[in-house]
DNA sequence: TTCATATGGTCAACGACGTTGACCATATGG
DNA sequence: CCATATGGTCAACGTCGTTGACCATATGAA
């Protein structure tokens, strides 16, 4: 007793995010695979939510993303080829390309949402519902005052 | 009132740890940039902790960070290359060529470990010392909850 | 109207970083 | 002494993001 070994130093907070956060995606991509959904890439998701209530753009889709317009140029297209997004006419503005859920994306957000809900509920059995909202009103907290009351990007903008 | 927007939508966990884990290491890099560290790249920082106890392996490398042999092989040559570690002898097993840090790694993890504790201690400032140590608390026991007991990989290892 | 400037979006080249696959060197147990 | 496992490297490739150059449309001011 009285030593400090490895295992009594505190795990970073970082580390921890990281494997938490690759959990929820690697899970729930795995899922997607059982379901027959083979063709979506990680990036997919937070673009999915952005379409979810109305359409997007790319510079929208990059500000949510915090990435550059090309790089979400590039991934909305990959997802126009996929066959989840359609771009969209009808813009006040003729600059902006809207970029709109296909029947099909709209099918795959329903799976996500889904295997989402479960996967929450899963860790919600492992450490108990209460203590799983705690942690999500903690880190919201957290992120929230170190970014003076936004919610930042996934990515924070560079 | 009353009406679901949405804010009130819960923000997924994933979202929250990606922004966490990215605040927290573009963070540590930004403030390692200030003090003239200027080629430390992310990877780094796991690497160097893998060996501030002793000595390490390529193979450990790719275990702790779950990823595969190769892939560590080359991020320890890039940080035997920037001089933040150096391949010594002394292996009983001719295969292994052990990985130690460096004077200069030795210094780059003294100032890793300082900015960390006042990334940490900013969090705390946040939130309160006794909720960031909950957090702490919470997602731990989620994690070793789903993995049965044993703390994984930064990247769950394929 | 017209011009300067800002903004939405794309194309092309490149870089960082990881993967797979093939391969060599050393251990280790029949 | 050989079969097999394990530590490590090299080479080719894929994914995903970046920077830089560029085009098209808005918008405000002269």
């Amino acid at each position: 007793m009285g030593r400090v070994n490895d295992e009594d130093r505190q795990t970073p907070l970082a580390r921890l995010f990281a494997i938490a956060y690759r959990d929820l995606v690697d899970g729930l991509h795995a899922r997607l695979r059982e379901r027959g959904w083979t063709d979506v890439r990680p990036a997919f998701g937070f673009a999915l939510l952005a379409a979810r209530d109305g359409p997007t753009s790319v510079t929208e889709l990059a500000a949510l993303m915090g990435m550059t317009k090309q790089a979400a140029s590039k991934l909305a297209a990959a997802m126009i080829d996929a066959g989840y997004l359609v771009t969209a006419a009808g813009a006040d503005d003729g600059r902006v390309r809207p970029l709109r859920l296909s029947a099909r994306g709209r099918r795959l957000l329903a799976t996500v949402e889904q295997i989402y809900a479960e996967l929450e509920a899963e860790w919600a059995d492992a450490i108990g519902a209460g203590a799983l909202e705690r942690l999500r009103r903690d880190l919201t907290r957290a992120i929230l005052a170190s970014h003076g009351g936004d919610m930042p990007a996934v990515r924070p903008t560079l």
